[in-house]
DNA sequence: CTAAGTGCAAAATGTTTGCATACTT
DNA sequence: AAGTATGCAAACATTTTGCACTTAG
């Protein structure tokens, strides 16, 4: 879909320093944009948009949909951890908004079955469950 | 937050034929603008949200967010009776955009076992499988 | 008559796109 | 020089809202 990135730009620099800058975080968009804006380095949202939907593609970035109406939350996962990872599932909160990571083998069976009964491949990097935490829960 | 229907208005049982005439499917805010103007009955899209809005807050419509750009997804819940309660599923096919509804108890598995092992509770209501549907994977 | 519902068009919002300009290699 | 990337502003698409008008009770 995306041709991968074949220059440098010092835009692409300051947002991969905003991403290993909050690892495991999530962030929208605009956090980008003021991020880079505060470091003196300000980027306008169309190209932030469109590194992050290269990166995307790549693999280095995850998108998730909180809700339709609330911007698009991504998220950086450190050089193609997780793709790799088939076990790897994410859970979101929908109360207190937290990115829940499971490693969980038992998981990885809903995916078998999704193919088995149902002829459908699951992709795990796009999946989210959406719930309420153990904490939130509690209150 | 929103206060129950006191008037019947014509608007109003157009929708509800709608709704009467294709439960179990998905449907689209402008499917049902579409269908009552071929009724004959036009309604205003705001007029829709707003009738759509209640009944979910009403509890007899569902409402889905598959993704971000397109349109949110309705569906018709007849009146008490749960079609989509716990064993309803959604899978989304990142290729076609098909939506496919499942009704899987062995699904519901997935949501005990979150529930048990990971202190998260599912809503399978928000939830939604992205991955490739059967037809999509055999081109 | 009063409260509720409707419809239009305009607003809101996050994201995308067209295009001229600037930068990388 | 050639191919990419950027930035702005305009475009998009869906949903919401303001407001005057209509309708149900």
């Amino acid at each position: 879909m995306n041709t991968k990135s074949k220059y440098k730009t010092k835009q692409r620099e300051v947002l991969i320093d905003y991403l290993e800058n909050i690892p495991e975080a999530h962030f929208t968009a605009s956090d980008v944009c003021e991020y880079c804006k505060s470091k003196g380095t300000p980027i306008g949202q169309s190209t932030v948009y469109r590194q992050l939907e290269r990166m995307v593609d790549e693999g280095v970035v995850n998108k998730y949909i909180i809700d339709e109406k609330s911007p698009a939350c991504f998220e950086y996962v450190a050089d193609g951890t997780h793709i790799s990872g088939e076990n790897c599932f994410h859970c979101k909160c929908e109360k207190c908004g937290k990115l829940i990571h499971l490693h969980c083998d038992e998981l990885v069976g809903i995916a078998a079955h999704l193919e088995e009964h149902h002829g459908f491949t699951l992709n795990p990097m796009r999946t989210v469950f959406y719930g309420i935490c153990e904490e939130c829960r509690e209150l």
